[in-house]
DNA sequence: CCTTTGGTTCCGAATAATGAAACTGAAATT
DNA sequence: AATTTCAGTTTCATTATTCGGAACCAAAGG
């Protein structure tokens, strides 16, 4: 179920301990890595201490646990900045919060998982670090399918047999053929349905987010609860969606000019 | 200006690339960064390849450019989540900006430099990616100084001569020696204050979180304007500071124990 | 005192990184 | 059209790191 990558080299075995680490949720022992290691002993113990000094780890001498540095913290916040959608999108996204009074998000591909970067919710004030960073998967969620509907096809191709195809709900799919023709569909209506694959009672509407070259750049969406609203009154919604991808996208191209230097920041509404 | 970590072995290397590419804030072309890297042309390319293939950057094919990737925004969930002091401090947080209406920051060493973690704003609505993850100065804000404070005097000798001293205002403390004098100083009130070192306009009040065995973990802060209030008003603050900072110790003890499944979620207030 | 558990260090062997130089392919220049 | 320049990529023999089995250490338990 943990994400593996085709870690190769030295910077990639660190980063899978690295991940590894972070899989535990908590501060770890020496040996609570190890026995879920494929290295041996001293390799791992080594590797932990190039991380500790690198700072993407830190060490406690008391309790002799390893957990997550915040230098990575820190890097997140530059590539949260500079990771050409979240932050031209912000505006956009409020917006659409504003105009619908449901939830919004934003999201992008992180392998084959969906990564959150932002999100609004009319209601309650959230906390972004919380919310923002959190992966889902992909073949379930609204986002999810926008995107993989828009992928180029080999790398589709490559992404789709790393789905769980765990079934959640009733309404989940659960194989890559009713995927595929899923993602038809999307292609064809131009936007993605949560109809509760992923949680009872939540449901969804999805674009993608397409550059100018149709090159697929993460996904937006609409969503809320089959209690308070439907999936006829979500799609009303799918034209203002369309119109903010545009939008993000066309925002997003521009931010991309090596020479624009316009900080984020001043691009709040 | 910039930040140089020893940086030795392999994943040394890859992540001194990673902040370099980092403080461009923008995409960068490969011959960007090879004009300000000590590395021969073959050698950078191969670096920025496996940071490309690890998902720690991103190749923009059409403009040719690298840019940070969406990973270590993953990454630095499980980092903010995990890292003992943010989750925990976060309902503290809330109560004492809702207590006294002014700004409250979370803020953590990250070597030689602060970084906050979290903020409060009682006015405005912050998002918090970018807002958490910045960094700034030790020397001259409120919660470095505190922070320096209380640093075992080993550590504080090897951060001390890392700190720029650049003169960001009439008030800031310049040199090592006024420092620490100021250090000391702050070690016997048990509060540091920021008197407009940083930023002209802007004062506050910050205690350091100690541990059970007075190690210091990270500090808290009362920002204020000098239009809107005064040092002395605002120090009648620390011992709602110092009480939410012992709080807020006391649960990160608590959390710290390796069998403590509780996620971080659920002690929200 | 012996054993187990958890962590750390050694050191020759295995592997990966290095970087000068050569190459490519696409402009820009003649 | 031919030539130069520039930005990026590949090669390959050399060099430096990393690997990992085994030995070691220290504390806790019997």
């Amino acid at each position: 179920m943990e994400t593996e990558r085709k870690s190769s080299g030295t910077v990639g075995k660190a980063l899978s301990v690295l991940d590894q680490v972070a899989s535990f949720e908590r501060p770890v022992r020496f040996n609570d890595v190890l026995e879920e290691s494929p290295f041996p002993k001293a390799t791992l113990y080594r590797i932990l201490q190039n991380l500790v000094t690198e700072g993407l780890l830190t060490f406690d001498r008391e309790w002799q646990t390893y957990a997550l540095g915040v230098r990575l913290v820190r890097l997140a916040h530059s590539a949260w900045t500079q990771s050409s959608l979240a932050p031209v999108a912000r505006p956009h996204l409020t917006a659409l919060s504003e105009a619908t009074g449901e939830t919004i998000h934003l999201a992008q591909l992180d392998g084959p998982h969906v990564l959150y970067l932002d999100k609004r919710d009319a209601k309650r004030r959230v906390n972004m670090f919380s919310e923002a960073g959190k992966v889902g998967p992909a073949y379930c969620t609204g986002v999810g399918k926008a995107m993989l509907a828009h992928l180029p096809e080999g790398e589709l191709q490559r992404i789709l047999p790393q789905q769980s195809y765990h079934r959640f709900t009733p309404a989940t799919i659960c194989s890559q053929q009713e995927l595929t023709v899923e993602l038809e569909q999307i292609r064809q209506h131009g936007f993605a349905l949560d109809r509760e694959d992923h949680e009872p009672g939540i449901i969804c509407v999805a674009v993608p987010v397409l550059s100018r070259t149709r090159q697929m750049m993460g996904a937006i969406s609409i969503t809320s609860t089959s209690a308070r609203t439907s999936l006829g009154k979500l799609k009303k919604f799918v034209p203002d969606l369309q119109n903010a991808a545009s939008e993000i996208a066309k925002a997003a191209e521009y931010w991309r000019f090596p020479d624009n230097q316009r900080t984020p920041e001043k691009m709040e509404i």
